[in-house]
DNA sequence: TCTGGGGTCCTTTCACCC
DNA sequence: TCTGGGGTGAAAGGACCC
C-alpha cells in the first residue's frame, strides 16, 4: 500500500514539538480538539519550585506503596512513567526530586484551564483533570479556524498558568487524541480529514484507545502489530478473538471511523472511594472501621453532587493482589452513609474474607440517579430519614468548620489510636 | 518489579419470569 | 406437568483509561 505524504502532520521532533500546523494545512473538516496538559501535576509543582526546572522531578507519595502520578520529561528520559511503582522509579532515577501530591492545587489549575476551554465553546467534554475534548465547529465565525483556536488556547494556558499543553486537531475524538499524544510536549498537530488513514496505519496497535497490555498480546499472537495490520483483518476474526464489542470497535477505529460526539454533560455512573493500607490487615474490626470511613466519604460526595444510588459495591483486594467485588442492589436508592455502611458490612461478612490479609478495601455506589426525584424521599423509612437529617447536619458543620469538625463515634477511637502512635 | 485511586465498559453466568 | 427458550436484571470479574 502506498503511503502518501501527509501535509503538516509529519512526526514531530522530540523535545519541543512546537506548531506543526503552519499555514496551508487543511483543518476544514477538523472541528474536534483534544487538549492535554504536559506532565500536568509535575508542571504545577514547578510553578512553586522554579529552581527544579530542567531537572528530573517525580510527583508521588514518597513513602509506602504508591505509584508515580506524574513526572517531568527529564525524569521520563530515565524510564520513569506514570503508574510505575515509586520504589522502582526511585531505583531507575535516584537523583529525582520527589514531591508528594497536593490534589487541591491541581484541582484549582484544572478548573481555570477548563474555564479557558469554556470561553471558546460550550461543547467541552472533560475526560480527566488535565485533558478535554472540545468541539469548536460553532466557534469558527467568532474565533477562526480550528488550528487558530488551538493556538489561542495554548497561548492562554501558557500566559495564565505558566504551563504548556498539547493540542490535537482532527475530524474525530479518537484521532484528535492520538494527534495530541504524537505532538507532546508543547505541540500542536492537525490531521486533515483526507490524511486520517495514512496517519493511523503506521502506528502500533497499542496506540489505539482500548488496546492495553492484554489486547496487545492477543493481537501480537495473531501477527498484528500496527493499526494498518489490524485494518486488514476481517471483522469476524477480530470479534472472535476479542469479543463482539471490542472487535467491532477496533476495526472501526483502524479505519478512522469514530462517530462519538463531544458531550458536555456526561452524568456520573458511580461514585466510590478505596484505600490501600500501608500494611496488609486481617483484623475484621479494622476493616469494618475503614468501611465506615469510606461509606461516609462516598455518601458525602453523593449528597454534594446531588445523587442517590441503588447498588452498593464492596471491593476487597488480598495481599497477593487478587481482587473480589461483592455488590447488592437496594430496594430504594440512598445517599445515607449508615445504609451504605450496613450493606457494605453485610457484603464483607458474606465474602468469606473476614480473616484474610487484605491490602485494599473500597466502597462504591452504582446506578446513580439525581436526588431531586421525589420518589425516594417519600419512600425513606423513618429510621433512614432520621440518619439522612443527621448526615445533612454533618455536611453543614463540615462546610462551616472543616472536615475534622464532625466524626462518627466509632471512628474517634481510630483517630485517638493514630494520635497515640 | 510490585503494582494508587478514580472511574467506564464489556462479558459471562445465573436466577427468574413468561 | 414438564421442558425449553428468550428476555431481563443482578452479580462478578476483568480490561482499560488517566
Amino acid at each position: 500500500m502506498a503511503r502518501k505524504q501527509i501535509t503538516g502532520v509529519g512526526p514531530t521532533p522530540r523535545g519541543g514539538a512546537g506548531d506543526s500546523a503552519g499555514g496551508g494545512v487543511d483543518d476544514d473538516g477538523c472541528p474536534i480538539l483534544h487538549v492535554d496538559m504536559d506532565a500536568f501535576f509535575a508542571s504545577v509543582e514547578l510553578l512553586e519550585r522554579p529552581e527544579l526546572r530542567g531537572l528530573p522531578v517525580i510527583v508521588g507519595s514518597p513513602s509506602g506503596r504508591g505509584v508515580v502520578l506524574s513526572a517531568t520529561y527529564e525524569a521520563r528520559a530515565y524510564g520513569v512513567h506514570s503508574a510505575m511503582p515509586m520504589s522502582r522509579a526511585r531505583r531507575v532515577c535516584p537523583q529525582a526530586t520527589i514531591i508528594p501530591p497536593s490534589h487541591g492545587k491541581y484541582g484549582e489549575v484544572s478548573k481555570g484551564v477548563m474555564e479557558i476551554f469554556h470561553s471558546v465553546t460550550p461543547l467541552v467534554e472533560p475526560i480527566a483533570s488535565d485533558e478535554a475534548f472540545l468541539d469548536v465547529g460553532g466557534a469558527r465565525k467568532r474565533l477562526g479556524s480550528p488550528a487558530t483556536i488551538a493556538r489561542l488556547i495554548r497561548a492562554q494556558v501558557r500566559e495564565r498558568y505558566g504551563i504548556t499543553c498539547s493540542v490535537g486537531v482532527a475530524s474525530s475524538k479518537f484521532v484528535a487524541k492520538l494527534a495530541s499524544k504524537q505532538c507532546k510536549p508543547d505541540g500542536l498537530l492537525v490531521v486533515p480529514e483526507a490524511d486520517v488513514v495514512a496517519f493511523l496505519h503506521p502506528l502500533p496497535v497499542s496506540a489505539l484507545w482500548g488496546v492495553g497490555e492484554r489486547t496487545e498480546t492477543a493481537l501480537t499472537r495473531l501477527g498484528i502489530r500496527t493499526v494498518g495490520d489490524l485494518a486488514r483483518v476481517p471483522v469476524p476474526t477480530l470479534q472472535r478473538e476479542l469479543g463482539p464489542a471490542a472487535g467491532g470497535h477496533l476495526a472501526a477505529l483502524a479505519w478512522g471511523r469514530d462517530e462519538r460526539p463531544v458531550t458536555a454533560h456526561v452524568p456520573d455512573k458511580s461514585i466510590g472511594n478505596e484505600e490501600t493500607f500501608s500494611v496488609d490487615i486481617d483484623d475484621p474490626e479494622v476493616i469494618r472501621r475503614e468501611l465506615l470511613r469510606l461509606s461516609e466519604r462516598v455518601a458525602s460526595r453523593m449528597r454534594k453532587s446531588g445523587y442517590v444510588g441503588r447498588t452498593v459495591s464492596v471491593k476487597l483486594r488480598r495481599a497477593d493482589f487478587s481482587t473480589i467485588n461483592r455488590s447488592k442492589t437496594l430496594r430504594e436508592p440512598t445517599d445515607v452513609a449508615q445504609k451504605i455502611y450496613s450493606t457494605a458490612c453485610a457484603l464483607f461478612g458474606a465474602s468469606g474474607l473476614e480473616r484474610v490479609r487484605l491490602r485494599l478495601v473500597g466502597v462504591r455506589m452504582e446506578q446513580l440517579t439525581p436526588a431531586d426525584g421525589a420518589t425516594h424521599q417519600l419512600s425513606l423509612g423513618e429510621r433512614e430519614s432520621g440518619w439522612r437529617e443527621a448526615e445533612r447536619a454533618m455536611d453543614k458543620a463540615i462546610r462551616r468548620f472543616g472536615p475534622d469538625a464532625v466524626v462518627p463515634a466509632s471512628l474517634v477511637r481510630g483517630r485517638l489510636d493514630e494520635m497515640d502512635a
